[in-house]
Order: structure tokens, then sequence, then C-alpha cells
DNA sequence: TCAAAAGTGTTGCGATTACACCCATGC
DNA sequence: GCATGGGTGTAATCGCAACACTTTTGA
């Protein structure tokens, strides 16, 4: 190519990526946030944040944060929307792309003890008031992730490689804030072939041992339509 | 607030804002495209933007690029996804906020004449190569735009306020590229209270008058889902 | 009276829901 | 043998798809 000027300087927003980290355990989903140290919000609760630096993707970005400041690699993420209010960020002008992330909150080195008590899984039932924008951000998220569970199999992400159809069953439950009946659950989730059953038990339950399924990496693009019950 | 900080000056990528605009008319489903004067793209066509001016938000943007360079107002506007591949833009290191918009073409003054050949509605099925990376950001908005259609009353923004129930027919035909049953697709809409009879009858053709309907602005939050025949 | 598009109901099928009993295991 | 959770099938209902004839109008 010929002829091209590189563009002037103009002023430009700062560009931050802030993150709605979900994590399942326990039979409850949560969100990692943190306290912060610093004006604006000083010792508030906020998402986890980074501004993008040239030549970083968004992604770049998320993972950065993922892996410095959480510890944690190969997460699944998903871009959500950018947000634009002229006041969001006291220091000034500043665009957030959110994207949101779902981790296993047993294989991830964030505990209690690691980074002090800045950082901290919430039971999304029992979220703190946000600094910033992050309540609106967060809401979004969680709709984003209850709508795309219905047609997508994104809820592995959660669990560890194998579990059960009931832990299958209580993400779902739990995600959609829904009772499902477990039979037509179970007949979904098999018939669109998202899971495959290994052959393997679960041992060590006082009860009866369950089968250990694996998420179908290679399923079909059949469209799925989960339907609540 | 006290010991705010503004930010430093960190070098920030350049924001700009990408618009997909449709329009329908005579059955047919178009994007504005303007035709570049200037390197990069030169006489390549693209979808139009523009940069994002410090205090300005997407949507003034957005409005902006619709009423200065193509004398549109009130649009229907929805932030599709921001791209921040590093090379997207030759010039240098660029993120893209894309919307997309639903006009009426019978009501706005881009004409073949105006703006000489710069700028022209492009049947979706006869697209010219595009530049940059305009050609992806087109396909998600398209895709978007037919999800969208099946839950969410967003067609009447490319009709006029009064249209029959074979132009809507039409109109969600072209969008989804399927054919749907007419009776159907009459009973769906009318039971899901998206449009209101309006007694009058569209006349001066040469066959049965229809009635003209117009959309129902206080429509209930029931989930409808327009599923296809 | 003819052509062209608008308006209108019903039936059959497939999908979904609702629902209860037996099974395996550890204690 | 008992308590606990896992595994399984069917019947009834609902929603959707398929489908054809009559009506209105202008020429």
């Amino acid at each position: 190519m010929e002829n091209i000027q590189p563009f002037h300087s103009y002023k430009n927003p700062s560009l931050a990526v802030d993150l709605v980290v979900f994590g399942y355990k326990e039979r409850t989903l949560s969100v990692l946030l943190l306290n912060r140290k610093e004006e604006p919000f000083k010792d508030c609760w906020t998402l986890p944040g980074a501004f993008l630096q040239m030549e970083e993707r968004f992604r770049d970005t998320c993972s950065r944060v993922l892996s410095t400041k959480l510890g944690m690699n190969d997460v699944y993420l998903e871009q959500l929307y950018s947000f634009d209010e002229p006041d969001r960020d006291p220091r000034g002008r500043a665009i957030a792309v959110a994207y949101y992330a779902l981790v296993n909150p047993s294989q991830v080195a964030v505990s209690a003890g690691h980074m002090a008590n800045d950082v901290q899984w919430f039971d999304i039932k029992k979220l703190p008031e946000l600094g910033f924008d992050h309540a609106i951000i967060f809401e979004q998220a969680l709709k984003r992730l209850q709508a795309k569970i219905l047609y997508f199999p994104v809820g592995f992400e959660l669990l560890d490689d194998l579990f059960t159809m009931t832990e299958l069953h209580d993400l779902y439950e739990c995600i959609l804030d829904l009772p499902l009946d477990r039979r037509n659950f179970r007949r979904k989730i098999l018939d669109a072939e998202y899971i495959i059953a290994t052959g393997k038990k679960r041992e060590g339950l006082q009860n009866r041992h369950p089968e250990l399924y694996k998420f179908n990496k290679k399923l079909k693009e059949n469209s799925f339509q989960l339907n609540i019950s």
C-alpha cells in the first residue's frame, strides 16, 4: 500500500478491559471481586480489569489480568459489551470493553490467603455494592450467561473435566435460578450430545456411584434449545 | 471525591465507530456503503464510520455520521461488537466499536444523486468486496439482525409507520432468507401483539385493499418466539 | 368475469411436560 | 436393612406446521 499516513495524534479516551469472572463451587455461582486500595472507590469492591496496552488485543489484556493478578490460565472468555458513559470513571474519559470469564475455582490459585484480602469470590446472590458502573456490567454478564447456557454448551468450563449428571444439573439450576426437572434435563442434555459417558463412576460416596461424563468437544452443529421445565 | 489523579497520558489506540446501516425497500434488504476517496482502501467500498471524539458517546458518534454524512435522524441503533485486530487498519492501531442501524430508505435523503457516487445502497445479496475488516462486521450484523427479529419487534424500523401484513411478512422472509407460512406468520405476529390494526386500508391497488397496521409501541414483555415454519 | 392478492380455521403430529418407582451403595 | 441419591419410561398435553378456499377489488 502507498500514500498511507499514520493517524494524527488524536486524543483518544483511555481503553480498559473489565472482567466478570464467574466461578462455580459447592452449588454456588460466584464472581471474583477486587477490593481497591486506591481512589477512586478506595475500599470498594470492583471487577478486575486493566488498561489496554498498545499492540495488545482485548483477549491478551484479559489473559494478562487473569494470569498475572489471579493466577489463572486457559480460561473461557467472551466479549460482552462496551461501556462508554463519559463519567463512568472519575479520573477521566475511559471506555471499558467488558468480557466475562468462566473458571473452575478448584483449579485456580486464588484463595483467601493469596493476594491477601484484596480478592475474593462472592456468591452472586450476596454481592456487595460495586464501584464504577460495575453493577451494571455484572448484571449484563449474568443475563448473557443465562441466555447462552440455553443454546450453547458453556457450563462445562465451570466444572471439572469429569462430572456427574447431577453436578451438571445443579449447575444449570444455579445459573438459571430455576428448578429443572431431573429426568427431562438428562434426556435433553444427552439427546443434544453435549456430553459423553465415560464408563467411570464417582466412588467413595455413601450411595450409588454415579456415572462420570465428559464434555463432547466435537459436537454437532445441531441447534439445540434447552427449554426449561 | 478526593485524591483522584487524572489518567496519565497513556498512549491509547484510536477509537472509531463503524456502522452497518440496513435499509429495506422493494423486497430487498440493503446496506449503505461508502466508496473511499483516500488511502487506505481508496476506491473500495466500506462501511460508514467516524472516530470517536473526546466527550462523545458511541451513539453520538453514530448519530453524527448518520445525520451529517447521510442526512438521517432518529435512527434505531444497537451496539454489535468491538473489533480489535491490531492490523485491521493499516494506518495504525484502531479499535472499532460496531453498531448497526435500521432505517427506512424512503424517508431518507440519501439518493443516487446526493453525495455523488460516494454512497450507495447495496442489496445484501450482491455486495462488493469490502475494505478493512468490514465484511466480517457486516456478517455479524446480519446474523444479529436475523436472530433479533425472532424475539424482538425490530423490523418496524425498516417500514413506514403504516404497513400491510404482507409487507411485514415479506420483510421477515427477506431478512431471514427463508419462506414463511403466510397464515402462521399472521397468527403469531398478531398473538404477540406486536402490531395493531388501524382500520384503514391501503387503496389504489388493483385488488383487494389490505388492512394497514401500525407497530404496538407499548407491547407486553411476553417472551415471544417466532419459530420459522 | 377474470386476475391478483388478502383474509380466514382446522387437523395431525411431534415435542415437551409432568410424574413415581426401582436400583446401587455404604454404613 | 435402611437411608441416600442415581437411574429410568410413559401418558397427556400443548404448540406448531401444514394446508385450500373464499373474498375483495380494478381492469
